[in-house]
DNA sequence: TATGAATGAGGATTCATTCAT
DNA sequence: GATGAATGAATCCTCATTCAT
């Protein structure tokens, strides 16, 4: 029964992340000692070495298998989305529900990255897919004659993707006191005002 | 002479706050030894304690100072522009052009906060302030309709913050090949894209 | 059947013993993990502490066993040879082979010994009675008339021991460019001027 | 005074070292725990990390250090005498003084090297210079036909090493009871009487 | 004031040994 | 008997902070 062996190695590390997930979630990479971690694992700091070679290793194992699948998810949620507006709202409600859900990743990856000259990259490298997927689906749309055409499509898609960041950020921290649609709303009306087929931008009083 | 032991006092926190910027934004704050510091600036090291606390004290010294000349040139900027666009331009190029010159201080605001359950909360803290000026301007512009009344002042105000944050992220990564000057432009003419007069946003097929 | 689980339970030490010596020769004692041994052994860690009460026992038990050998086929050797001149080949050329084919065990003696306040002690131990053998030898040699009667038997005999060892130890390192045979003939010959018939010992030029 | 600086730094060095062969000596290298040197030199754990970069490197230092003043020592008793017979006995001699005063290093010699896979080679390169230059000695006094021309003079300066190594153990393991004289003086008859003029060895009965 | 040597608490990692299955 | 996952004591090393000079 090798396969059971294999199925509980699986569940240990995944319970392992979870706890460090907590940790590093409330204290950093720095201050998320081991011990902390096997505590809230419910595990002997030896026991911890079992499954991964290193604190670091967990760090990374923690953000790539978050990552990962939030990644996952996004994508298949923009591509899911049939219009362009479709696909922009998929793409700021899904990372807003991310957060919500995985609010521990987000305070992570808000918290303590660059030390690590890992972190941050990573998280970037991850954004870069469905923010490029999002950038395809803006140039077609430019190409379509759907939206104004004067918006380089990648630039637009990070500065979407930067906003909606920041939404999730001010939520974290409790500043937010409206609910997760209507800042979806928000974000959306105000990029699709910047997009929407209408005058040319910043035609009137150039500076 | 009291007067001049003050002056030197506040000289020799000067020299230890940047030598402390520059040792933080190379290693963040955990890897950021203290003696790395009294060396960068050429003290030894317990004279670093005659001057503050910990060194804690000189991370938060180190970020308060900045942060607080950053934000009073932001907001003298703001508030030398006459008009609402040239105030959106005054915010966005001086927070790039902060980033540019500061680098430092960016580069570990980037890096290694939230661990310290500081940073982070503390730069919104410093934001707020130009963002809310920002907002009084919108809200201002929006009442004398010289914008579209839809967009909520204050969150515009933060969407542009970030909008701009991720523009400085991309550029400290060095993933950005835009000048600074471009990089302006085409937040400004997004943003007016979305405020400027015209048509009212998405009021074709709503979601 | 209590004789077939004396045999099973004789058989499994000796595997564990064989795969302990191969582990310990590689990398002494202390970095020689059970773990390696079990694995080596093709054994589970755990099953190790069902035929030696712990890491140290099995360090003994192999040290013991390949002494004991070592010690009973030098004795043989020595016993077997009729004159003194081949008792001391027997002793030389008996130890050298030892230590060609038993590598392991010399690597051993050779490498992690007294740290553990054991090992070093030990040898010498085995040795002694070789050694004894051979001071009887030279003894009887010597009221014989055999060999020149100027030097204590035993001091003689730990001397050949002596530099025996030696030879083997630089075999060990790699350092010998001569055959067993050679390095042999050389400390047999040096051995056999300094006792053969001939003057007394410098009794020219004292000093 | 950066001369001062200099000599304490080098003070404390050499008690650290003190301290620590003391603490080598006795326990080997694995279980002479830095906390334990700390202790015997009186020092903190940390302020031994300030003199020396690891445990290893205190380790390498004392062996260092010690073998260079014996070998040095030894060196000059050699040179200093004059006829081979004095020579020999200089090696001799002051290889079994050295022993005696520096017991602590020639236990540990004696007791934990091959694991480092460093002490072992290290002792034996520290021991071939004064055996090579015996083996030069042996040599010319060969050439001027003063002793023996048979043995090789390496092999015989090897062998002389190895006995008075024998001497040194059995010395420390307190098996000695004869005085460090009249040890020295069996080895040197012993030596002589091999080397010594006279008849060819073992042109009797060969084997 | 300035120094920098000394401190020791704190944290990552290893590995002999145990024990439930 | 056999297993190998789990344990946690033991150990090296770092670095913020103190303090005698």
């Amino acid at each position: 029964m090798v396969k059971k062996q294999r199925i509980v190695t699986e569940f240990r590390r995944r319970e392992i992340l979870d706890a460090a997930r907590r940790v590093f979630a409330r204290h950093g990479f720095t201050r998320g000692v081991v011990d902390a971690i096997a505590k809230e694992a419910g595990l002997a700091k030896g026991t911890i070495y079992l499954y991964f070679g290193s604190k670091k290793e967990i760090y990374k194992a923690v953000l790539q298998s978050d990552m990962e699948a939030l990644k996952k998810r996004n994508l298949e949620r923009i591509d899911a989305a049939a219009s362009l507006k479709e696909k922009l709202r998929a793409f700021i409600v899904s990372r807003l529900e991310n957060a919500e859900e995985k609010r521990e990743f987000f305070r992570i990856m808000d918290s303590e990255p660059g030390s690590l000259s890992y972190t941050r990259g990573q998280y970037r490298e991850w954004l870069r897919e469905p923010v490029l997927r999002l950038a395809a689906a803006l140039e077609e749309a430019s190409s379509r004659g759907e939206i104004r055409p004067f918006f380089p499509p990648e630039k637009t898609a990070w500065a979407v993707a930067d906003m909606t960041r920041g939404s999730i950020q001010r939520r974290l921290l409790g500043h937010g006191e409206s609910t997760l649609g209507q800042e979806a709303d928000f974000l959306l009306a105000f990029v699709w005002a910047a997009l929407g087929p209408g005058a040319a931008p910043s035609q009137e009083h150039a500076t």
